[in-house]
DNA sequence: TTGCTTGCCGAAACCGGTTTCGTTGTTGAG
DNA sequence: CTCAACAACGAAACCGGTTTCGGCAAGCAA
């Protein structure tokens, strides 16, 4: 007396449901559910619906790397992560991840990760990747201005989307922070305060992002009619030490800025340091502002007024542009910009009084 | 006149060199390829050498996932991130997934991870992996005494390794540091130092490495002969925050410790900020020790000393064990652990004059 | 010589999907 | 009413491997 509805097999054990399963389920063959389920035009839509119905009913899932084996698409990203890099994004990494693999994980896509300790060994890296098919696409944090993982993956014609913009678009979709912007509204913000002098320390300037932040300080400061002295400025400075140099140097110019600008947080702890050394103190000696939203900055004291940036979301949303590349979307719908959120954490105040002028 | 050897037909492109490739080139069958390079005993070792060295000259490589259709591997490890941590190590992660992704890709195996907010989502994780088989088994960073997944995977009978150790260790392979020696080392370093009354602040009571280590600092302090003081003793505190409550406590208790252990470096840095608000001087005052390496611990002033875990070593001995679980072997020869190196550097001195007794 | 292992390999099925090709039943134009 | 075009599906090949099964030749004992 077979009651059940579903044929309990010997091999029923815990056995995934194939796509034989729902076929003889319904009568008809296994191609005719694939092409259901993938959407082939040649299939009508009566027999469309009765497939997919019983495929969620039965709860198939079709395996990704059965069908990698013919359409040749594993359906998963690819991370190389390459640890010769500073600590910036370090901090983040957990939350990073985290983004990428839910974007990919909604799509039913998984996170594939490799890492390396240098540039030559991260493109090597790749390469095998490519050829080895572990991955469809990759996600390239840290863009680079003349970047050449862009260009291996360029000329391989394999996709991939860029954390940070591109100097050459061609082929690039993208997610980026306007970091332009942000630094842009911290020197109208200190401006407001009353800061005249105002010093700028960049970051890496082998990263897209330096430039364009540079722009978006010098832009903002020429706006508000701010003088702009080269003794302000400084470049390359994106660890504690690196921005703790070039903030003595700053610090020792002739007539030294009441407050400065970092690029990235790292360096504007550096700036504490000297500050403490130089007797001064950050919120009312000197004002400081800087970027990426690191935890660390709001260890001190005062807290560090900072741009933060939502790792989370740069990885949710980079994972759905490079699947949405990898399924052939063209690059130009697939750049994305946000911007940073201001945190306002007692590291800027107005001048000190006795400041001349 | 065909002169070339390799017979290049039109898709001869960038085409990936196949299994029938290879058994042309030898003019066998692609089971005896096959066989021959996965070891069976059928094939004469002359032929598994000629098989051999020509797909080492032909650069053949067998694609994981055409594989995996039929063997169910898939050589990839799995790893789900749990978001809900606290920070503790955080700042290693990405040393934690080179040594991963380098014992890995050692073997030919990847990383494939995943990350999840809460302790169910995370197991739906795992089951979704599981049955996607997108891992052939699992890494289990910071063990639990009564640990879902550990449950889970033993229920599904998928391999798993853990990263600490087990209190039932049945079917459990793992790497761990030996943490219960680095707080006994403490104890006798302080002592040596001068220190009779030591206070021991514990780290999250739900892990496995905490009943450890606080068994290592009580063996330690009978075996050197000091009183063991409850009001000396805390527990549960893994951020910055609750290592200040815990220090203050300890600190306002009848009879203060001169030194305090830390399980874990974030309760360190809630010392310093406790032993700061009480105007004592670390390493003069206040003697401490702790337990991870954590970067920021060497940004302090005086820099902390702390029993450094090397995370790249922990990752990539966990991928070595873990792919010899998978493949078969009995989880009694894979379990291994390490001691951890104490980095002294300036938060341990001998006890203040003034001390009485 | 016959008969039975044993060693070694080829033939073919198989894994779980996708895709090509052909077949069938309907329709609409001529 | 006939035939071409079309819509909708089945049959079978295919992807790149692994594994089962069986056959042949050599070796050995009877």
């Amino acid at each position: 007396m077979a009651v059940e509805r579903h044929h309990d097999d010997l091999r029923s054990q815990r056995l995934r449901v194939t796509i034989s399963d729902v076929s003889d389920a319904l009568g008809v063959t296994k191609s005719t559910v694939s092409r259901a389920l993938n959407g082939y035009s040649d299939i009508s839509e009566a027999t469309r619906l009765r497939v997919r119905r019983m495929a969620d009913k039965m709860g198939y899932r079709p395996l990704s790397h059965a069908q990698a084996i013919r359409t040749g698409r594993t359906k998963s990203l690819g991370l190389v992560i390459q640890l010769s890099d500073h600590d910036a994004q370090r901090p983040f990494l957990a939350e990073f991840l985290a983004g990428l693999s839910q974007g990919a994980s909604q799509e039913g896509w998984t996170l594939t990760i490799a890492a390396s300790d240098s540039q030559d060994a991260a493109l090597e890296t790749f390469r095998s990747m490519i050829s080895d098919r572990k991955a469809d696409g990759f996600i390239l944090p840290r863009t680079l201005s003349k970047d050449p993982r862009v260009e291996l993956l360029r000329a391989a014609d394999v996709p991939f989307v860029l954390f940070g913009r591109a100097d050459d678009p061609t082929g690039c979709a993208w997610f980026d922070v306007l970091g332009e912007d942000a630094m842009h509204d911290a020197v109208r913000h200190l401006a407001a305060l009353g800061h005249r002098r105002i010093g700028f320390i960049n970051g890496g300037m082998q990263y897209t992002y330096a430039p364009l932040r540079r722009d978006g300080f010098l832009s903002a400061m020429a706006q508000e009619g701010l003088p702009i002295d080269p003794a302000h400025m400084c470049e390359d400075a994106v660890t504690i030490g690196q921005g703790e140099v070039a903030a003595l140097e700053i610090l020792s110019s002739e007539t030294p800025p009441t407050a400065i600008i970092c690029a990235v947080d790292m360096s504007a702890l550096g700036v504490y340091r000297a500050a403490a050394g130089q007797g001064l103190s950050i919120g009312r000696d000197l004002s400081v502002i800087a970027y990426d939203g690191t935890p660390d900055g709001s260890y001190l004291t005062p807290p560090l007024s900072t741009f933060s940036v939502d790792f989370t979301q740069a990885g949710k949303r980079l994972s759905a542009l490079l699947i949405r590349r990898i399924m052939g979307e063209p690059v130009e719908n697939l750049r994305e910009t946000v911007h940073a959120q201001f945190l306002d954490r007692g590291s800027a105040g107005p001048p000190p009084q006795h400041s001349h002028d």
